[in-house]
DNA sequence: ATAATTAACTTGTATATACAAGCGGTGGCT
DNA sequence: AGCCACCGCTTGTATATACAAGTTAATTAT
């Protein structure tokens, strides 16, 4: 056998999705149909279409069936997850400690990024995710306030600011600058490290249709900070 | 049952790890041992490896064993992967199409980036990298020609500039800038793209010991490439 | 007509089994 | 000593089966 018979089905199903055949959101023949149309046992079809899906090229939900995920949420420009979502899959305990929340006068070094006038109001908010009780990432974000009104009446140890963000103001666009620093002594103190210890450092601004809505500075200790093959925002 | 049982002995191997008992490089029990220890079946037991060694936690030698990963390849930065690596391993054919190979001075906008002085002698090449022969990204890259000198000498249908430069200049930082861009008329050409397609732009400059060894610029059509879950350069 | 039940189909977890294929050491032969 | 065959252990692929659990649509009862 050439190549393992999970692998020609995947590339089948590839070619189906590449050539138009299965456009977004089709569905995709069930495992036991797949099992007989290749000649397989459903073990077999059904690994294949789990690989799919752990490369985002499948979606599955039980008892409904499997469909192709749409294109736009892999490409364009980064997925963004949820860090307390993704420490949830990692079968830890997430949790949020808020050092800040205010209303603020916008920095004037950050008054490039908003392309906003002086003296527009902005929000600003510091929290320290958890997990298991360790940090594992500093949040500072700056929110624009006429775009998010509503912001700091928010509680931020029930739903992380992405979250809320992304509900009330659909993100159209982002940009992001990654980089690895050694980080202030102030930072250091939050998150409990030592200070020649290096961080991981995702500068994150994002549009929505109205125009910018925050930028995040994320700061995340390099040795706890598992990045593995993505970014966790 | 509360959670999976392959979630349970997969957590069980995540905590041996990150309570150090279990350090970098070291085995893991063999399935048929993971298996009777928990009282599962190989399946179940093989499973839970396997989850792990998907995320990069884990890693595995036919007819060896399993072995927990190193730390370095995950965090610190970005996992920087080959491009060509990645369409082989999706099951395509790589090929690459060298547009421009050549010194020339390095461009004024460029020049606070390398940070280095006027007239400094820089390697310029442009590739085109394609998948089953179809234009998935350009590279256009600037070299620091003193630290890499014998650049203009290779053959880059053979081998990727950053697989020759991972060789020659092992990198120990890199910064990034990722948007979503509307390319030039030249480089929708080359793309062989329209012109009002959305493109995923990467910019990334990176170190060695010696200093900043170059700054390439990644420009993918936004329906072409599956960004999946991670970056791929 | 509407609501509740059921049946069929789907994915998710788990087991037991089989054979293939690669690695490493042990032991015997030259 | 060096070479080679072998054996045990490991991971990789594949099958057949079972039951759990969620969705959907048809059927039935109200």
């Amino acid at each position: 056998m050439t190549v393992p018979k999970f692998v020609a089905i995947k590339q089948h199903i590839i070619n189906q999705i590449e050539s138009g055949q299965w456009p977004e959101n089709a569905r995709v023949p069930s495992e036991n149909l797949l099992a007989e149309q290749f000649s397989v046992s459903r073990m077999t079809a059904r690994r294949a279409l789990q690989e799919l899906t752990d490369e985002n090229i499948l979606f599955r939900t039980k008892g409904s069936g499997t469909f192709v995920a749409s294109f736009k949420s892999q490409s364009s420009l980064l997925e963004i997850k949820n860090i307390a979502d993704e420490i949830s899959a990692r079968g830890h305990r997430y949790s949020a400690r808020q050092v800040t929340l205010q209303a603020q006068d916008l920095p004037k070094a950050l008054l490039p990024l908003f392309g906003m006038n002086v003296g527009t109001q902005i929000f600003y908010s510091e929290i320290i995710h958890l997990e298991n009780d360790q940090p594992i990432q500093l949040e500072q974000r700056y929110i624009n306030a006429s775009l998010v009104p509503d912001y700091l009446q928010q509680n931020f140890s029930q739903i992380t600011p992405h979250e809320y963000l992304s509900n009330v103001a659909p993100l159209t666009e982002a940009t992001h600058e990654i980089e690895a620093v050694i980080a202030s002594t102030q930072i250091n103190q939050l998150l409990a490290i030592s200070s020649q210890q290096p961080c991981l450092q995702v500068k994150r601004r994002t549009w929505s249709s109205q125009g910018v809505v925050s930028f995040a500075i994320l700061t995340s200790p390099g040795d706890k900070y598992r990045l593995g093959g993505h970014l966790t925002f």
